[in-house]
RNA sequence: GGGCGGGUAGCUCAGUUGGCCAGAGCAUUCGCGUUACAUGCGAAGGGUCCCGGGUUCGAGCCCCGGCCCGCCCA
């Protein structure tokens, strides 16, 4: 065995043995037929978009681990790997690449060529990113790798979209979303990022008017017909009305109110004025309106308290300091169609609003095309002399809104103000769209919405929560109590979220859920499954209805379509949804004038499938891959995933699980869905920390702070990468790396991938010498000795190890996993035990049978962290142990293919536990150190070896660890205390008595002696100090547990009585 | 504005119901080519546990009030 350990020469070698060996592929049977317990995760899928970063690493690493501990355990571990079509970043990524290279845009090539474009660029990524989790060493079943947009998927896909509009969950409606100008398509809100940006506030001045003219109330209720025109309102009348301020403007000249905007372009689309019904003007301006400018519409005044009150008529310092507050008249224009915020408002005052303006959802004038230029063709009518805004660009308009304002004003002649009031700089967040970085357009579109806010969706996934999830009382196993089994059956009773304070996170989110927009004006992604027709009134709408309901049953598809005839909608549509693609039955919606929706999914909806899709659903046998993977797997042990996917992803995967599988599941998926009764669709959750780089920053590619895992890969290997992820992954929200830029390779990298590296071949080296002492250990002698107490420590440290482990990993605690093995291997394995079996392991076939247990055992509790580098040396390790088994050790053989990655966990009985030993080892290991420190103190070459006078108790400790002292603190003799010092000679402390260490060397330096031991002195002088002061304090002892006080008082009196001597021996020395 | 996480050695982090003079790795300094490993071994130095109060025999940990960094939601 070569001196370092060369990932590179073994990772591909035992990958292939891995792959080959079929040991990743999950048997259901064996979980049905109740042979072994079923443990699977699902990955979260990477999008195709690009290639893996160090996040994905860390995430893959984890749920290796996992994986791998529990396929050793004896569960049947299914890792189902794939990927995520991520409709909007892929199909933007590929249309920038067409412009790029070929200067073509989609709209020239049409729909399927493009798509058929996306699918090479896919499937190109998803290769990439498997090998890259294969470099890894994840032992994903790669024979069930799926794809969101496979064949698989899209049945799931379009079973649950079919399932829920028959439910009648999905819903089209016109609503305000986020819309990208550029791509013209709604967007999420995760998919856009705000940016500031130095803008206005512009004033603009709306006329008041009663709407009427002349007519009374009395008029009106009599039936007579209003003026056309409105009448303004003048300030006198309105100074009449009691309105501040208003006795110092004429009397007799028209008044306005004065709304604060910083969309002015957006003013055609108003639809009314609001303001704070504290505001003091809000009595006078009751049933008064506004005419807009140009446009001619006159609207309603609304009192709403969302309205801001200006700074000087703010009533509390909390209202003064709203920011706003500086900018704002109390007047606020309402454009329900192109702000979500007036939109909300609007909801509010529907009733006054449309009857104001003449019919129902009149409030929603939307001025704006697809591509955010002002039309007339979208929902806006009443365009008066505003036609000079048509065809102009949002920023057109703008520039074209504040100039005629500013041109105008409210009365002829000179006396007349401007309708432009002002405008003042301001700064404030921009939304922006992730893929285009066009300004988001609040856009009123017809969409596709998913009721998620039904009880049967959000109800469900909030009480899939296990009830000690909320609480206040730490549960008993955080994340999971291990019992039962060797990482525990943990009892049933919900989802657990681990660390636990993302479960309120998951709770919250749900509280203020809204509708889901599930569609996208997409190419790329699942299609709409719906055929729709607009209709010229209702009544034509149940006629088509009927047509398309006689001819579905006339040709059997009674089962495969649901029909819904909307006739709230203007104009009334019919929509007919598909479980499948009937060509024959396509046709004839055809020629019903039926054509299918243009829009694609959301990415999440399929995502939100994934558990279920993956796994066949809803017809797993219907291929031998998917066979029996439903009722084995469904539902997974854990998910583990990053904490801003909780809302995106983990939600909807359990609403969807919950209501998709029947109440009661497992059972046939001929059941009825159980209407959100259906299990969650895994029982932990573990989101793990974000990996920043050394500043706190996220990493990510355009900062050029990003670690690439590959590049770690090839420079420390891959175990080296797992080590130091799973090192860090505590319970914190998130972790950093410092990173560093590797100038000679040109790559970014982190020293603390270091310790990883160091760990395997710290491995690797003491494996190295452990078989070589194996080697030449007698194997086949019967064990007639006993164990050395040193043979003992060693096995209950690996037996106590060995749980720490078990209950690490059960609890997600994998920093802790990492370093009780690091304490393991490097502290007692090697540092102690290596060193103790030098000198007697020849004559001891005992003790190499330990050794050889040691090391196996070491190996396997390694092997979920680091898989190659410990299978590299399990394969020479077989060769070389003896066959025996120390007793109360259990290590089964690799089941297949002699792998220990398929080998059994390591059973170690509690017997192995021993205390005793762990006492008198740590005492001797004390002695080691007081020597070294003497050692250090004086100079005394490393080589040389020194003489310790042992008194009868450190004798017997020694003589039943033997040979243990002496190979780690270079001790050449052991003499007796009374006997004659060689050369120079010191003393140390140890157990409260002085020993005699001597030849040293022909004589020590009286300065550095003196040194020495005046430091020791005045340590133990501190600490009985310390102890004194806490057994005088009152209250001490008869407050603290008796035990405590014990302690101290013993403590106190050892700590002493090492004082004297050391006194003692500095006086001797003066 | 609401919620959450963090602040402990130069750096990255442990510190589980309050109880040994507060720990590890890296970095630093000194010694070492020593027959498993220099990706190693031995030793040393290094701390106002963010600040201020409180509870307690006892606080890094619990309570109250601040400050700073970060994340999520609105």
């Amino acid at each position: 065995m070569p001196k370092q350990y060369a990932p590179a020469e073994h990772e591909p070698r035992i990958r292939a043995r891995w792959e080959g060996s079929g040991a990743w592929r999950a048997d259901p049977e064996r979980v049905l037929s109740g042979r072994a317990r079923g443990f699977s995760i699902v990955i979260p899928p990477p999008n195709v978009t690009g290639a893996l970063h160090l996040g994905h690493a860390l995430n893959g690493t984890l749920q290796d681990v996992l994986c791998r501990a529990h396929r050793m355990m004896g569960d049947e571990v299914l890792w189902l790997p794939g990927t995520d079509h991520a409709g909007i970043a892929t199909q933007a990524v590929v249309e920038r690449r067409l412009w790029q290279e070929h200067k073509r845009r989609r709209a020239e090539m049409g729909r399927e060529e493009f798509v058929a474009l996306v699918q090479e660029w896919k499937d190109q990524y998803e290769a990439t990113i498997s090998e890259q989790l294969r470099a890894l060493g994840c032992s994903c079943d790669w024979s069930r790798q799926r794809f969101t947009m496979d064949p698989v998927c899209a049945r799931a896909v379009r079973a649950a979209f079919f399932r829920l509009f028959a439910d009648g969950l999905i819903e089209r409606g016109k609503r305000l979303v986020n819309w990208d100008p550029v791509l013209q398509t709604a967007v999420a809100d995760d998919e856009c990022y705000t940016e500031d940006a130095d803008s206005f506030f512009y004033y603009l001045r709306y006329p008041l008017v009663h709407p009427h003219g002349a007519t009374t109330q009395a008029e009106r209720s009599a039936g007579e017909l209003p003026p056309a025109d409105a009448v303004p309102v003048t300030w006198g009348e309105l100074a009449r009305r009691g309105y501040p301020g208003a006795e110092g403007r004429p009397g007799d000249q028209p008044a306005w109110v004065t709304v604060a905007t910083t969309r002015p372009e957006t003013y055609m689309g108003d639809a009314a004025v609001a303001l704070n019904p504290r505001d003091p003007r809000a009595g006078a301006l009751r049933g008064l309106f506004v005419e807009l400018p140009l446009v001619g519409r006159v609207v309603p005044i609304v009192e709403d308290g969302y309205v801001v009150l200006p700074a000087q008529l703010a009533r509390t310092d909390e209202e003064a300091a709203d920011p706003k507050a500086a900018f704002a008249t109390g007047f606020l224009k309402v454009t329900p169609a192109h702000d979500a915020n007036d939109y909300d408002l609007y909801q509010r005052h529907k009733q006054a609003i449309d009857r104001a303006l003449g019919r129902p959802d009149a409030g929603l004038i939307n001025v704006f095309s697809p591509a955010a230029a002002v039309s007339d063709r979208h929902g806006w009518s009443d365009v008066g002399d505003a036609h000079l805004f048509v065809g102009l660009t949002r920023e057109q308009a703008r520039a074209r809104v504040v100039s005629e304002f500013a041109a105008r004003s409210l009365s002829a002649g000179a006396a007349g103000e401007p309708l432009l009031e002002g405008t003042r700089p301001y700064r404030h967040g921009v939304l922006r769209s992730d893929r285009t970085k066009a300004v988001i357009e609040p856009y009123l579109s017809d969409q596709w919405f998913l009721r998620v806010t039904d009880a049967r969706l959000r109800g469900a996934a909030n009480e899939a929560l296990a009830p000690d999830q909320l609480g206040d009382e730490a549960p008993l196993g955080v994340g999971g109590a291990p019992a039962g089994g060797p990482l525990g059956a943990r009892a049933e009773g919900g989802l657990r979220f681990t660390p636990r304070r993302y479960a309120r996170v998951y709770k919250q989110w749900h509280d203020g859920i809204r509708d889901w927009c599930i569609s996208r004006q997409l190419w790329w992604g699942h299609r709409v499954p719906v055929w729709s027709v607009a209709c010229q009134s209702v009544e034509r709408l149940r006629e088509a209805q009927a047509r398309a309901a006689s001819e579905i049953a006339r040709m059997g598809f009674g089962d495969a379509a649901a029909v819904v005839a909307d006739d709230r909608a203007d104009p009334p549509v019919l929509h007919v949804c598909l479980l499948r693609d009937e060509p024959a039955l396509i046709d004839a919606l055809r020629a019903l004038g039926l054509e299918r929706d243009p829009d694609v999914l959301d990415t999440w909806f399929s995502s939100a499938l994934w558990p279920l899709s993956t796994m066949g659903w809803p017809e797993p046998e219907a291929s031998p891959d998917t066979r029996g993977l439903l009722a084995a797997f469904n539902p997974t042990a854990v998910l583990s995933t990053a904490r801003e996917i909780i809302t995106l992803w983990v939600s909807r995967m359990v609403m969807m699980n919950r209501y998709l599988l029947p109440e009661g599941w497992p059972c046939s998926l001929a059941e009825p869905p159980g209407r959100g009764a259906g299990p969650a669709p895994f029982r932990d959750v573990f989101i793990h920390a974000v990996v920043q780089d050394g500043e706190g920053k996220r990493m990510s590619k355009s900062a050029g702070n990003g670690v690439d895992p590959l590049d770690i890969v090839a420079s420390h290997g891959a175990d080296a990468l797992r080590f130091t992820l799973c090192q860090m992954t505590t319970h914190t929200q998130d972790v950093r790396l410092p990173v560093v830029r590797d100038a000679a390779r040109g790559v970014n990298t982190s020293p603390r991938f270091d310790l990883g590296r160091n760990v395997a071949n710290k491995l690797w080296n003491a494996s190295r010498f452990a078989l070589s002492m194996l080697a030449g250990a007698p194997a086949r002698a019967p064990a007639q000795e006993g164990l050395a107490t040193v043979d003992r420590w060693m096995l209950s440290r690996l037996a106590r190890a060995e749980r720490a482990a078990v209950v690490a990993i059960g609890q997600y605690r994998f920093s802790d996993y990492a370093e009780g093995l690091y304490d393991l291997l490097w502290r007692e394995f090697c540092d102690v035990y290596l060193e103790a079996v030098k000198p007697t392991i020849a004559q001891r076939p005992a003790q190499a049978r330990v050794l050889a247990d040691a090391l196996d055992v070491v190996l396997r509790l390694a092997h979920p962290l680091m898989p190659f580098v410990t299978e590299a040396i399990w394969e020479r390790l077989a060769a070389a142990r003896p066959a025996a088994v120390t007793p109360g050790v259990g290590l089964g053989a690799g089941r297949v293919g002699g792998l220990l990655a398929t080998a059994p966990w390591p059973v170690l009985d509690e017997a192995l536990i021993d205390p005793a030993a762990e006492g008198a080892v740590g005492d001797l290991l004390g002695l080691v150190a007081a020597v070294n420190q003497a050692r250090a103190a004086h100079g005394v070459p490393p080589k040389r070896r020194v003489v310790l006078h042992a008194s009868a108790r450190a004798r017997q400790a020694m003589d039943r660890s033997p040979g243990l002292v002496e190979t780690l603190s270079g001790v050449g003799r052991v003499e007796d205390e009374g006997a004659a010092a060689v050369g120079a000679s010191t003393m140390i402390m140890w157990d409260g008595a002085e020993l005699r260490l001597s030849d040293l060397a022909e004589a020590i330096d009286p300065a550095a002696e003196r040194e020495r031991l005046g430091k020791l002195l005045a340590a133990e002088v501190e600490k009985a100090a310390s102890l004194r002061s806490r057994l005088e304090k009152p209250g001490y002892a008869q407050r603290a547990p008796a035990r405590l006080v014990e302690e101290s008082r013993a403590e106190l009196a050892r700590s002493e009585q090492e004082a004297d001597r050391l006194r003692q021996l500095l006086g001797r020395l003066a």
